[in-house]
DNA sequence: ATCCTATATACAGGAGAGCTATATATCAAG
DNA sequence: CTTGATATATAGCTCTCCTGTATATAGGAT
């Protein structure tokens, strides 16, 4: 119940590939992931916790990343997840999906790259 | 299940603003209005019909757009659709919302715009 | 010392958009 | 006269993200 902006709608089914390209170079635990989103789009871009984990799992699931516990003293244990071959495979074609999504939507309705 | 692209899951969310798009120039009725969105984008974006039908009608519930039937000889009938003002004003707050969205999903993920 | 916030993960239940499947009905073409 | 394109409509489902809640540790403030 719906003061829902166009962008919550916008990004339904964008965590995969962002979350896939955050850890494209190197592992992140869950919570970092989240803030890692929020802090590379300034903000446009967030993604609450337990949605978060949620498809991290989900991901994991699939084959397309996988994670590793670590226990370190002073810290809480965190799981790492790392992008996984078919994973790398997945974000690719995903890129490209959403670049001709992207241009469709430009085409059509007039929404532009800023 | 599942193979679903990442544009089945992209497009989640952006029928409003292309619905809005496609008739803010001139009415259409809902079968057209299909035709149009798939004949613009080359076919990168589809709607079934059963989802666009619905969407029309949740967006003449919120007033942004309205129907109007129209029977002529030789013909099924047909309804028309035309924005209304509210309309416009949401047309142009969610071409705002789906370029910040994009240019995030560029920031983060490297989706380029075609 | 104790409270509060940030960190870190987890799960249950629900909302909402688009899907398939199905139904109805008209018109043009073969 | 059957098939396909046109045109609208509804029921039921799936999937993703949401809110709400729970657990637990570390560090700083009162």
């Amino acid at each position: 119940m719906s003061n829902r902006s166009a962008i919550d709608e916008a990004k339904k089914g964008s965590a995969e590939v962002v979350i896939l390209a955050v850890i494209e170079q190197e592992s992140h635990h869950g919570y970092e992931i989240a803030k890692l989103i929020e802090l590379r789009t300034d903000g446009s871009l967030t993604f609450t916790l337990a949605s978060l984990y949620a498809t991290l799992y989900r991901l994991e699931d699939r084959g397309w990343i996988r994670g590793r516990w670590v226990e370190k003293a002073g810290q809480r244990r965190r799981c790492y997840y790392r992008i996984t071959d078919a994973g790398r495979k997945v974000l690719t074609q995903q890129r490209e999906d959403w670049s001709r999504f992207v241009a469709a939507l430009g085409q059509i309705a007039g929404v532009k790259y800023a």
